[in-house]
DNA sequence: GGTGACGTTGACGTTAACGTCAACTGGTTA
DNA sequence: TAACCAGTTGACGTTAACGTCAACGTCACC
């Protein structure tokens, strides 16, 4: 119970681990802990980590993906973190989730919307390239090729 | 068939017509002119918008709304404008609409997600507010009230 | 012929979210 | 000991999508 083994059973991550598993860059993830994000425990210099970190991360990527701005992503998260928040703050931040909430269900709509379009823009950019004898499913054409082999 | 009237029923817009009814500031609309999403007619000097303007105009919001940028609006857009396009510039958008397909099915997953989680947040933070007595329903506090007349 | 209301063209400013260095700090391996 | 990582801290650069002036044109009217 002394050397290695964290007590818990509490598994760690670098910077450049939690990097390559989300497809992100160190920096934006240390950029993320500037905008107060994440605040992962220091070991002398270099960033640990932790399970809580991992899934902060996941949130804070999902909820940009989404269209929340960081700052937005901080309030909430902050309320998560601790209780002893002002009640001003929590109300605010109770406002901001409900109007969120409501763009979101405008965004789904707006991307079934846009879908239906695509996918008839797609089928019609389908018609265009046939009628110019070329199969829309081909791979896109790598600057200069040697004429694959036409079967 | 002289004077006035134009011969067909187009109704037409002027630029803060079009800002109000879609809630854009006029310099937007500018904007998205000079990066090649608009072709508005000019009348003397100033800028003539057409039914169809109006539609591209609902598209280019529709489509910033579900992440789309400029650049990949207009590429979509010019599309559909003239067919004389280069098979190369076809394929290509062919290609990016596809894409963009898979990524907004993606994102409806993660509205699904959020949208879940936000519903739990919102929740707690109800609870939150609860216990220190508040009514969570209630108005935001606006600095100082005068008491609305309750009835 | 002045005074708004509405429109136009530059040109520069701004914000968010990182990218891109450069220079430095340990720790480990050859 | 030197080279080589992985990581760190500034500090400045960049891009998208506008915002914000300033200076000007042009009608309609009063």
């Amino acid at each position: 119970m002394k050397a290695g083994a964290e007590n818990a059973a509490s598994k760690t991550y670098s910077i450049t681990q939690l990097s390559e598993e989300f497809s992100v860059t160190p920096r934006a993830i240390r950029f993320y802990e500037d905008r107060g994000l994440l605040h992962p425990r220091r070991e002398g210099q270099t960033r640990i980590y932790s399970q809580r970190d991992w899934v902060r991360l996941l949130l804070i990527l999902r909820g940009k993906r989404v269209g929340f701005s960081l700052a937005e992503l901080r309030e909430i998260l902050d309320l998560y973190d601790v209780g002893d928040q002002q009640t001003e703050q929590i109300r605010r931040t109770l406002v901001m989730a409900r109007n969120k909430m409501v763009s979101l269900e405008r965004q789904r709509q707006d991307i079934d919307q846009t879908m239906s379009e695509l996918t008839v823009a797609c089928t019609y950019f389908e018609k265009l390239l046939e009628e110019r004898g070329i199969d829309p499913r081909a791979p896109v054409a790598a600057s200069k090729r040697k004429k694959v082999s036409a079967a």
